[in-house]
Parts: C-alpha cells; structure tokens; sequence
DNA sequence: GTGAAAGCGCTAACAT
DNA sequence: ATGTTAGCGCTTTCAC
C-alpha cells in the first residue's frame, strides 16, 4: 500500500532524487553508465513508479485525452472509441470517456470539466452544428480535435477537423441508387441539424440534380414530429420512417439513402414488418459500415468510413506540436461498399 | 490560460486560503455566513475552479474510476461502458476507458497503470479464468469489481463480482430449445476458458441431462481449430460455426445457443450462406439483448442481461465503503426473450 | 471562526 | 556529472 517515493529511489542508489528525475525523463545523455545503473537497479528492486499526480501538478501536463462521444452504446461509436483507445494507448496516452447523449449543455459540463481535469486535448464527436458552446474554453487554450464535423464559419479559429466528406459520401450512395435505375428515392434521417448530416444530405440532392431529379420531389425524412431520439434508437427512427414511407404504396419510393447504418438497420425492420422484402421491394443504402452491416439479411449496401484510420489521424492532429495549420480540416474519402440490401428496381415500379 | 488559484480567491475575498478550501470542501458549519458569501462570490467572479492535480496529491484521492472491457467496439460492451459512464456522471466521477481486446498482459498492464494513476477503483470486464495476473495490486489495495465474472476459488479475497447468472442463462436458453421439441442441439461459442462461458455452458448441459440427453452427443462448437479472434469478432466465430455445424444436414443439430448475440448474428448469417432459413431450418437462441438483436431479421431470442441495472450495481458496489461482505458476488437473474429466431423444428428434422 | 504553516511527490533551474 | 533548492495548488492539523 505504502508507495515508494522518488525520494526512496534516490536513497536506494546512494544519489539525489534530481537524478533519478533525470533516469525517468530520459536526460541520461550525460551520465556515467553506472550511476544510470544503481538507478535503474533500484527502481526495479522497490517496484517503483512515478505518481502521476504529482508529475502532472508539477509540469501541468497529463498523459489523458478526453473522448466525447454522442454515445458509446452506438456501434459506430463504439468502434471509434475502441480505435482512439487502442491508438492512444501505443503512444502512451489514456483515454477519459464520455458520453453526451446528443445534449449540448452536457457535452459542454464535459469539455469544461476535461478541461479543469488538464486533460491533453479533447476529441470532441459533436452533432452540434456550432461551437459556441465551447469557445471561451477552446479560447482559453483547449486543444481541440472535433469528429465526423467539418470545421464551419463562426467555428473557433484554432479547432482541428477531422471528419469524412460527407458530400461525397451522400452523393456515392445516392448516385449508386440512381445508377441502379432507382427514379423515386428518398433520404432518412433524423433532424438534420448537424454539420456531417447535412453534407450528406446535401451529397443528396446534388446527385438527384445532376441526374435531372428535383430533390424537392424527394424530400429527406426528418422524423420532425417525432420525439427526439437518443443515439442507440437510431434504428427507432429508420422504423418510423418505413412506416411512413411504404405504408402507401403509390408513393413509396423504391430505394432510401439512411443516414447511417442503425437508421438503415430500422429501416429494413420496419419494412419487414409491412411485409417487405429489403433488396427487391426497396433498396437501403446506410452510412459507416458498422460491424453488423455485413452481417445483417440481406448484408447492407453502405458507405464506409476508415474508422482505425481516421481515430488515428484524430490523435496525431490533436498531438501535433509542430503549430502548423491551425484551424486544418481533414477530410477523408468514403468508399462505397456495395451489398445485397441495394438492387435495380422491379420493373414497372419506377415510375 | 492562466489559471486561478484558491490563493487569489483567497485574496479577492480577503481570506486566508484555508477558509476557501473550507468552503470548497463544505466544512461551513460554524463559519459566518458572511465569509462564505464574500467567498462564494470571488470563486463565482474569478471563474475558480480547483486543481484536481493538486488535490489528488494531496488526499490521495481520485474521481476518476477504470473501466476494462474486452473492446468498446463489441455493442455489449459499448452498452455497458455507456451506462457505467451514465452512472459514474450522476455521482461525480470519471471513467478512464481501456480495452484489453482479451490479453491478459495488456489487462493487467492496465490494471497496474490505473492503480498507479490512484484512480478510485476499477470495473474489470476480464474474461480470464484466474486473477492472479492482478492479486498483487489488489492485495495493494486496490478497488476491484469484477463484471461477468463471478468470484473464483483462489480469486484474491476482497474482489467484488457483479455478473448475470450465468448458469441460469445457459439453462434458460436450452431449455426453451427443447420445449419447442428440439432433440438435436449444439452450444456455439469461442473458447470456454472464461468463468461467464463455462458458466454459460455448464447450464447448456444442466438443461440437456434434466431432459433425459447427454450432453456428451451435443458438444460445445468452441472452434478450438480456429485462430484466436477478438471480440468485434466473435460473430466470425458464428460464421464459421455455421458451416461446420451445418454443413452436413445428416448431422447438423436443429438448434443453437450461441454464447453471446455477436456469435448468434454471426451463426445467422453462416446459415444464411449455406441457403438454410434461421427459424424454420434451424433456432438460434442468442445471449445479452443488444440492441441489434431485435433489429435482426428474424428478430433474435436471447437471453437478456439488465446491462443498466449492472451498472449502476457495479458502481454502487465500487463505492461502497462500509466495509461489509468483503468479497461478495451480486448475481442477477437473466429473463429469456423470446423472438423470431427460434421455432419448433420440422417435423422429422429430429429424430 | 479563521489563519499560519507544513508538505503530498515530483521537476527543472541553477549551482557546483 | 550530480546535487540543492524552490515551488506546482491544494488540504489539514494546530494555533489563535
């Protein structure tokens, strides 16, 4: 229980605690080898370790980086929060996780309080579509690093971005419909007031316009009436919006673009419950390519995101000391991974 | 960026330090109310908040607790981190989140990182049979929970378990397989080598020996063969299960309890590839209720764990600290749901 | 009812 | 090449 001190160490090897400081630190360039030596024997004979309250009281920096995550019960965020972990981890670094259920006034008592904690930086995976909420902090010198979010006009000068480009990624699925010979489709999504939302939705409409549709004959599903929905019920909304959608069949569209792969997922559910078969009477294209994308039946059509990839590029930004391009956005290619759950239309309806 | 001190709210409201700290620390019985308002005042106006660094140091205490999951990545998991976060928030603490993606090295490095951190205690999601990778540091001192593991003959004293009933479970799913009249069933799972699995298990064949069949003809599936896969994996596991189970129709068992819903999804789609339809050609019984399981199709019969209620269980057990039951195991009874996935078989499909 | 003083364990000038 | 020293910001006896 009683912990040894750098204090013990010192006494151990007959030095002062200074250059045991120095061993930890690594300042051992200019030191004779066995001094290092009667060090290192000591450290290793008294089982000792740095406490790391006092290392971070002194020099005010920690080893911890904040994660604030919509919520981890989401697979897709799981994922992520798994891969910042694992990355973080390799370059010595814990993680603090948080989950803000979508509350801006909850995401905002969380990056205030990582911030008095002394945390590294924070990942920040907002659905907000500002930053306002955050930028005395960010002003007062946070190092942050927002998620699936590009960076907006009004956004903090100095906050780094790393995110897929949704557009691309709206645009891919949509067009990848359309190609398939889909004339009446339809976008499902939540409320649309976020950044990554509204690229894809705008990724969208852009593909129906250069297909000479009128995206406003093909509205996006919104939910607007329903409750506010929780991030694990994203499928909850996909239901609702099959039953809304294909309750009438003369104008139920024949494919959907889902706004990830939960809300894809309910989607398929809610059109087996109207008896449906997803595939042929309707194609689903999701977003992220979640582990159970390829599981599900049929295996769903999505647009992937590199989810190791883009945790690990988040980490490097936000450890980046080089004060290079502050206020970066990187922007990642999607990938279109085509599956069982998009196929041409029945002939005859289309119309 | 320059933070304030409890020495110039001192200042400010014309105090000593100690009198702040008093206030902070709500030792305000017999202090007159003045001070304290003047005080409260000064922290109000000065934006004071206090250094946690400097705090820990100086108690010894933290508010942060350890979490250790197999992986985030997996639903079950993320679910569970998620209310554990939820919970922790509601009284004041942190959650510092690792994944040990099933090796006992990197589990206990992790366990020994975070004791060194002085975190408050930690959750430990370990699906390692013995804890002898940890007794050292729990003989320490430290605060172990463990979570889907119950206490173990030689396990250190003082851990406490908070788990499902495990045995209860694996009966629960076999015995409704054989109330639909399944003759021929199979137990699929990765390695048994954790307490929560053999636990699982032991129930599988408790349930076929009450009903007259000898385990021994129905076999756990444990892939022994197969390469060590990680926890976003399990469903491969499933995969794979399927076509070796069911490849042979002369000798592929009617019925399935799968260890965990990933294996069961996984087992769904194995099936699916070899053409067989998950219900009428074969039941699939899975176990945890993620959130995927009734967005399945066929919506998944599982055994459900009350992943809320552990939680907060595991937490409230965490920060006990009246000293009673040391060593004690909470296990809470799991509640079959019944679904699509499972039916009676065919006629003449047993025999 | 409030203040003075000591020190938690560590690091980094600066001195030798 | 190593040691001395002075805190980092806070809590907590113990005086007054």
């Amino acid at each position: 229980m009683a912990r040894v001190t750098i204090q013990q160490v010192a006494e151990a090897a007959g030095v002062s605690p200074s250059t045991v400081s120095n061993v930890l630190n690594g300042r051992t360039n200019r030191m004779v080898p066995a001094t290092k030596e009667r060090i290192d024997r000591a450290i290793a004979e008294l089982g000792y370790h740095p406490n790391k309250a006092a290392r971070q009281l002194r020099t005010g920096r920690t080893q911890t980086i904040g994660l604030i995550v919509p919520s981890v019960g989401n697979p897709f965020w799981g994922a992520f929060a798994r891969e910042l972990e694992l990355a973080a981890m390799t370059v010595g670094h814990n993680l603090l996780l948080c989950n803000s259920e979508r509350d801006a006034e909850r995401e905002r008592r969380y990056v205030q309080e990582l911030w008095e904690d002394g945390v590294r930086g924070i990942v920040l995976c907002s659905s907000l579509p500002t930053l306002d909420h955050v930028a005395d902090i960010v002003a007062r010198g946070l190092r942050l690093v927002t998620f699936d979010r590009q960076a907006q006009p009004g956004d903090p000068e100095n906050v780094i971005s790393v995110s897929i480009n949704n557009l691309v990624g709206g645009h891919l699925a949509t067009s990848h419909l359309l190609e398939l010979g889909h004339q009446r489709v339809s976008f499902v999504s939540g409320s649309l007031a976020s950044v990554n939302r509204a690229g894809r939705y705008r990724g969208y409409c852009m593909a129906l316009e250069q297909a000479g549709l009128d995206p406003a004959e093909m509205p996006a599903w919104t939910g607007a009436d329903a409750p506010a929905f929780g991030d694990v019920e994203a499928a909850e909304v996909g239901r609702r919006a099959a039953h809304a959608l294909f309750e009438d069949p003369a104008t139920a569209p024949t494919g959907v673009v889902a706004i990830n792969d939960m809300t894809a997922l309910g989607l398929c559910r809610g059109l087996r419950d109207l008896g449906l078969q997803v595939g042929t009477d309707a194609s689903i294209v999701g977003f992220d390519d979640i582990v159970l994308a390829e599981l599900y039946d049929p295996p769903l059509t999505t647009v992937r995101q590199p989810i190791a990839r883009m945790a690990a590029l988040a980490l490097e930004e936000m450890l980046d000391d080089t004060g290079e391009d502050p206020g970066r956005t990187v922007l990642l290619r999607p990938e279109l991974v085509v599956r069982g759950s998009t196929q041409a239309p029945r002939v005859g309806a289309s119309r």
